[in-house]
DNA sequence: CCTAAATGTGAGCAACGTTTACATCCGCCG
DNA sequence: CGGCGGATGTAAACGTTGCTCACATTTAGG
């Protein structure tokens, strides 16, 4: 029995493992196949049993991400008061931007599309979708009994994903700094500033 | 008088001209120096006269891309009505909007950090100061004359750079789709998005 | 004019993604 | 229980990359 039989047994797993371990010390870009193969334990060739590429790899690490991000979104909507479409929003919002503050590795993972393969995934972009109409829902809900101010909804549906997206980029980006905004002071500015733009969609 | 003489002459300049095109063709993150060189007419090593590394060239290229930006957002800033902030601030937002719709080339490259040396460069951060500058003095004359609602301006400052940024993200990570806005609906779509969000600051 | 600095060449290094031929092991069928 | 085929691993190799280095060529200035 030697310590590494010739068969790993759940390589797949162990190479998305040490993918996400090199990303969080290297960034995503300098991601190497043959580093994580090393991590792994395994030869470099061995990965492209599981993986048609790196595209392929990276794509499996955000199907983690998403997993686990859309657990959130929904988590922090389920908890919210049903009765105020507002705070839905805002509850949805909040956890966007606070999951990626406490995960930038598989939010950058997720959303550089040039990394992964995100319309070859099944997953992702319904994932993506599901997310999309539970937002809708609360914009029209939120119109329909007069909570929220009138207007196109594409328009504040899109409005508000782009505030929210704006805000998680620039932190990953790392460029929160360069406008005055200190990182220990980044959580509680970003939650400022969803609180100043939801409460301006009230009617 | 050989075709190509032993001393290119402009090499510096040569090398820009052909990582833009090259950006333009591939994206950035396949761009490859010995490609330009090959395109500039030159041996593989012969870029590293002139630039550090890849980093380092990407960089002057940001550095181009930053000095058309910033002369867009002032002209455009300029021909906004003096007497009108939120009008000034529609306009500058619009115009870092438009400028990333028709040069996501040049955006993309100076908004993604793991390609260039932005801290490392002279110019950049401070034409980036400078255009922060220009935002912040507007929302302080606005909330002075009472056009702009009140609160906190580091928290309208940061919510409307990130309201834009996002836009123009969304846009160059090619994400519109995926929202629902076609690639031909994306300019008027982007706009109302704007206006929206700006006359929602008026007092 | 002649030399020093600037700028280009070309070979070479280590690392990468990926492919291929071959080795080993697991599970299933008789 | 045996053996056999497919799944999964290895090792070597290919072409390309970023970058360096020794050397060649050109330009510029005292």
């Amino acid at each position: 029995m030697p310590a590494r039989p010739y068969h790993h047994g759940r390589l797949r797993e162990a190479m998305v493992e040490a993918t996400v371990a090199l990303i969080e010390e290297v960034g995503p870009e300098r991601v190497t196949v043959r580093e994580a193969a090393r991590r792994a334990g395994v030869s470099p060739g061995a990965p492209f049993r599981h993986f048609s590429g790196k595209t392929a790899l990276m794509t499996a690490v955000a199907e983690e991400a998403m997993a686990r991000f859309k657990a959130e979104v929904t988590a922090a909507l389920a908890a919210a008061p049903a009765e105020d479409p507002v705070a839905g929003l805002k509850a949805m919002g909040g956890a966007l931007v606070r999951w990626a503050l406490k995960n930038p590795t598989h939010f950058k993972v997720l959303s550089d599309r040039t990394l992964i393969d995100f319309d070859g995934s099944a997953f992702l972009p319904a994932a993506n979708r599901e997310i999309q109409d539970l937002q809708a829902a609360l914009i029209a809900e939120g119109q329909a009994r007069g909570l929220i101010r009138q207007g196109d909804p594409r328009v504040l549906q899109l409005g508000g994903r782009a505030f929210v997206y704006g805000l998680a980029r620039m932190y990953v980006d790392g460029q929160l700094p360069q406008w005055g905004v200190a990182p220990d002071q980044a959580e509680a500015r970003i939650a400022a500033v969803i609180e100043d733009y939801v409460e301006g969609l009230r009617a």
